[in-house]
Parts: C-alpha cells; structure tokens; sequence
DNA sequence: TGCTGTTTTGACCAACTGGTCAAGAACACG
DNA sequence: CGTGTTCTTGACCAGTTGGTCAAAACAGCA
C-alpha cells in the first residue's frame, strides 16, 4: 500500500509514445475509417514498430475508442460556450466561427468524427444520444429564450444548429472538394468566414 | 463481323446480377469505406459468391469506379437544370430542395460521396477538378449575372453553392447524428426543407 | 434430346491483418 | 556499478483478404 502512484501513472517515455499513437492514429483513422485502418500503418507513422503499439494500447479499438473519447469533449466546449447572458446574435456567431476555428485547426479531428457517423456511429451512438443531445436540449431552450424576447428570428433551434455544424464542418471534411473547386490561390476558411457571418447574420436578424 | 451485337452487349442474368452487386456494394462501401469494405461483405449482400462477384467484375476496385463514375452524373443533375433564364431565386431554392430529394431518397449515393472525399477523392479528384469544377464555373457566371441584375443580394457564388451542398448533404451523411440529437417522433427532412426555405430565401433577397 | 456458350462454385493461394510471446535492450535508481 | 523495471522487437500465429482456376451446373436453342 505503500507509494501506490495513481496520479502518476505516466512516465515521460510513455506520454511521449501514446501521444505519437494517438496522433498518427487520428491521421490515419481520419482518412480510412476504423475498419480500412491498419495497425502497420499507425505504427508506420508513429515510428514505432507493431507490437510495440500494443504495449501501450491492448488493442485497435481501444486507440479508436480514446480518440473518440477525447474527441466528444473537445467537440462540445464551443457549443458548451454559449453564454446565455450574452448577446443572442452574437453569442451564436461566435460560436460559428468557433467552430469554424476549428475547422482550420482540427481537421483530422472533423474527419474522424464525420467517419464515424457515416459508418452509423456503432461506437459513439450512446454519447450522442447523452452527452450531445442533453446539451442541444440545453442550448435550445436558451435559443427559444431568445427567440421569445424577440432578439433573434424565430426558427427551430435544432436545425440553426445542424446548419452551423453542416456548414463549418463541411470546409474540413469537404476539404478536397472545396480547394478543387475553387482551384488554386484560394484561403477558402477565410473566405468562409466572411460568408458565413453574412449568411447567419441575415438568418437571425429578427422581423 | 456477322451479328456484332456490341449494342447489347448485357443478357437478362447479366444485367440482373450486375444490378444487384451495384446495389450491394453501393451499400457497404457508403457505410465502411473501399478499405473498410469487403468482396464477401458485398457477395454476401447482392445473394451470390464471391468468385461470382468476379465473373462480372474484374477487381473490388473496378465496383468502386463503376460507381463513382454513375454517382458524378446523377450528382451533378440537379445543378446543370439550374435554368439561367428562370427566376433566379426560385432556381436557387429548386436546387437546394432538389439536392434535399437525393438526400432523402439517395443517403447511400450521399455517404459513397463522402466517404471518398474524406479519404482525399483519390479515385475521383480528376473529376472533381474537371467536370464538376467546370459546371460550377458556368453555374457561378451565371449567379453572377443575377447580382449583377440586383435579382438576389450580392455574394461569392462559390460558397453559396457549398453552403446548399453543405446543409443538405448533412441530412444524409450525418442522419444518424441528426436523429440521435431530434430523439424519436421527428422527420429531418420533412422539417429541414422549411426551415432551408426560409434561410436560402433570407440570404438571397436582395437589399 | 443433345450441344454450345454462359454462369456458378468449391478449392485454393499468397499477401495482409490484428494480436501474442519470449527474449533482449534501455532505463532508473540505489 | 548492479539490478529490477520498463520498453522494444523479431518471430510467429490464426483468421481474413482480394483474387484465381478448373470443373461443374445451367440456359438457350436446334
């Protein structure tokens, strides 16, 4: 019972390796789904051979499930974020552009979760009938508080969301798209930016 | 050089299981992806044996393209019968509900296109920098033009062309999502076509 | 009916997959 | 240093994968 290290379960070298995992994981996972990723390629990209991956993880699935688990925090905090004391029009803005933010910063992060949901979600569907839908649940009322003291167009809440995570979302996951269509000499986050404030900004404004 | 019959070229057998591994594959590759999809997965779904699957085609690949190259045309239809000459708000909102259709009644088309966007277009970035790229060039002139005449508000057609694809798309690939969040007694696309409506038509008025 | 071309399949293969294991290499620390 | 612990790896395994092939089953037609 003596220097039992809970807190401390980490040593340096083993922060370091799961963090490569992890990472080249959500590179690879990202872009190939669970099923069409392999363990070589992870270890391939976190320079670490195979059995070695398995002495920090005790199998594929377990780094699949920690990326989504990591991920499902991470994904909420902008919505999470919403001050309902704020400024209705731009407290919902700014959450556009937070999720845009990460768009730009986190692309891997918007792919892995848009595989997954594609794939129906097997390992994720109780977190989004929790953890998600109670704070949609949350911030909507929040929505039709606004919408009832007449600061914001009235609308369905869930579907204002739905177009924010759509529209934000689509400039990561899309990516490849957006660039050939728009071609060459293009920052197509920062042109979104400018669209999107416009677009929502029209859809809120009330009368 | 008697009886070429190069124009049917397809018996009734043919045509039929041809139909059916389409159908099948269509199905498993929209859910797992082309790595995460197997031969036996879809011999399995389309009811016939593996080795048949490759009696009609040479290569898990070969399924693939046939269906990527069927998809881009169907994809792109309800862009081209955007009419220049008709009203162009309505034109821009009977393409978003056209977009919506294919979303409600082709999600497995919707998630094939995903998937393999997600996973970097490898098979299909030729034709999204040409065919595609090249009607949204002629479809953007013709946007233009409608600014230009003050019929719609002024904005880059390049992204309100995303922006439609983006939140009608998004009922399709992330339904699963969208019904985890909407709980039970709802219809996504029913609701989601109202409240489009109304946001394509707030963006597009002019002033 | 028998014949010809089409369709179907069981058996098979080499490469790949997730995962194991025992033994060795590197490390921390007294 | 020595030594116990942590870390790493080559060799290996059973199951799966895309794909082949020869032979069998079948369809259509004379």
């Amino acid at each position: 019972m003596t220097s039992m290290k809970i807190n401390t379960p980490k040593t340096r070298i083993q922060r370091k390796n799961t963090q490569a995992i992890l990472d080249a994981a959500l590179e690879v996972f990202s872009r190939q789904g669970f099923r069409g990723a392999t363990l070589d390629q992870i270890a391939t990209e976190a320079g670490l051979s195979k059995p070695n991956l398995l002495y920090y993880f005790p199998s594929k699935e377990a780094i699949h499930v920690t990326l989504l688990t990591q991920l499902m925090t991470t994904w909420l905090d902008p919505l999470r974020e919403m001050d309902a004391a704020g400024d209705p029009t731009e407290e919902l803005l700014g959450y556009m552009r937070r999720k845009l933010e990460m768009s730009r910063d986190f692309p891997r992060e918007s792919r892995l979760f848009a595989n997954e949901i594609l794939q129906g979600a097997p390992r994720m569907i109780g977190a989004l009938e929790g953890e998600l839908r109670d704070l949609v649940e949350e911030k909507s009322t929040v929505i039709r508080g606004w919408i009832a003291a007449g600061k914001i167009a009235a609308m369905d809440p869930h579907h204002l969301l739905f177009s924010i995570w759509a529209m934000t979302q689509h400039y990561a996951d899309f990516d490849v798209q957006v660039r050939a269509v728009l071609g060459p000499g293009h920052d197509p986050l920062a042109e979104a930016e400018g669209f999107l404030t416009t677009l929502f900004t029209k859809l809120l404004r009330p009368e």
